[in-house]
DNA sequence: GCAAGGTTTCC
DNA sequence: GAAACCTTG
């Protein structure tokens, strides 16, 4: 009979620090070895054999393992299904308590539950928790028990209930001793999982001297004024209470609220998982969309001939990532501008980002579009060039990603402000009549 | 009569 | 958020 054992399944908490379900594991009363899936399902469905995301992630599990290894322990690392490689987990080893963390998408919701059952057959306990977000599920709703679908006052009551005790570093480092003892396990390369490495430049994990002039520098995208720390919530190399944290000490209200903002979408993907797929306010699936592919091929390249859309597509191709301000700009675009649905503009970023996350860019790109969780009406439409105006009025930014706009070689706009204004307007106020 | 700036409307 | 509309000097 081999040794009794507790297993951490890593996920989207891809670090050794301030982890809630390590912390829990390494308190059990067995030896805790670190579990991480490559997910088939999920890797199965990513047109990029040389997506920078699988890349991060495989260089984020070779740091860690390299720290087990002076405890002596090891990552185990699977590549298939959940359900086979769990079975063969459970196979290998005498499990006896199984920890994870957490997750609110609908995929993982049902990849969880599923676990839960078979563990529960196999009378092995099944412990998770709170880790990615400050507040989650139910913790902060209305009077009536009901979820605030609406960002402000969701926030008022998220900021009353931040108190020290959501925000403490779970000490994992004083327990790292009871990790499962064991030689190197065997750690597949990005080939053995049906990958390449991609030559993508991640983002440093640094919030020093990020958040002072956030407030006032954030919607310039010439600016490097953002934290950029995206990718690093996203994967859990940074804990959120890390983040919150820096935030207080810093009085930086305005980027603690960004961090509110990934709470609440994740809370309302939790508390209605079909926004994944139809609108949150159910009247814009009525939406006659034009979904022209010519149109759509045009904002996926950059060549809108709309600089400040066409700009910000070109640094998503090129970087994976996109300033804030720009995505909401080309989201508008899409959606008002090109009347093509709002799910091909997610589905493209989601392709593209590094710092995808569902809850954030399935939130994100409905509030652009105006059937989402906000008070926004839908007759917010963007005009572009008022945009560039406002915040990028040097061309700074432009002329980085369309060097030709300069140089008035810049392709003819596919399509007329004043006319696209007026058309989406009709076609809006036409669904919502119906 | 007009430009600048503020306010209302779009639902 | 932007455009139409309205006030002011």
């Amino acid at each position: 009979m081999s040794k009794e054992i507790s297993v951490c399944w890593l996920r989207r908490d891809l670090r050794l620090e301030d982890h809630a379900a390590l912390y829990a594991a390494l308190k059990s009363p067995y030896p805790v070895l670190l579990l991480f899936i490559f997910d088939r399902n999920i890797l199965d469905q990513l047109s990029d054999r040389e997506d920078a995301r699988v890349t991060f992630i495989h260089q984020t599990l070779q740091n860690i393992q390299s720290r087990l290894t002076t405890y002596g322990s090891s990552l185990l690392i699977k590549y298939g299904t959940p359900e086979t490689c769990w079975t063969e987990v459970l196979n290998s080893y005498t499990v006896k308590a199984v920890f994870t963390n957490h997750d609110y998408e609908p995929y993982a919701q049902e990849r969880d539950a599923a676990l839960a059952e078979y563990l529960a057959s196999e009378q092995i306990e099944f412990k998770t928790f709170k880790d990615q977000v400050i507040f989650e599920k139910a913790e902060v709703v209305k009077a009536d028990g009901k979820p605030y679908t609406v960002f402000t006052p969701y926030f008022k009551q998220w900021k009353q209930k931040l108190k020290d005790f959501y925000l403490k570093s779970y000490p994992v480092d004083k327990y790292l001793k009871n990790l499962f003892k064991t030689d190197q396990l065997s750690f597949p390369s990005l080939k053995d999982i049906g990958f390449n490495g991609s030559k993508q430049k991640f983002p440093a994990l640094q919030l020093e001297n990020k958040l002072d002039a956030y407030e006032e520098k954030r919607d310039f995208p010439a600016e490097d004024a953002t934290t950029r720390i995206g990718v690093h919530l996203r994967f859990g190399t940074i804990s959120i209470r890390r983040a919150a944290r820096q935030a207080l000490e810093e009085n930086a209200d305005k980027w603690l609220s960004e961090l509110a903002w990934r709470d609440f979408y994740m809370m309302i993907l939790w508390h209605f998982p079909r926004i994944v797929t139809t609108a949150f306010k159910p009247a814009y699936d009525r939406i006659k969309w034009r979904n022209d592919e010519a149109d759509f091929k045009a904002w996926c390249a950059g060549a809108t001939g709309y600089p400040l859309v066409d700009a910000g597509m070109r640094q998503l191709n090129e970087t994976g990532y996109m300033h804030n301000r720009v995505r909401m700009v080309v989201a508008s675009f899409l959606t008002k501008h090109l009347l093509i649905d709002w799910r091909w503009g997610e589905a493209y970023f989601a392709e593209k980002l590094l710092d995808y996350e569902m809850a954030s860019n399935v939130g994100g790109w409905q509030w652009s579009c105006g059937c989402g969780n906000d008070a926004a009406p839908y007759f917010r439409v963007f005009n572009p060039e008022l945009q560039t105006k406002k915040f990028d009025p040097h061309y700074a930014y432009i002329n980085k990603w369309v060097p030709e706009y300069q140089q008035k070689k810049h392709v003819k706009p596919i399509v007329d402000h004043a006319f696209a204004r007026e058309r989406i307007l009709k076609v809006f106020k036409a669904a919502l009549n119906e």
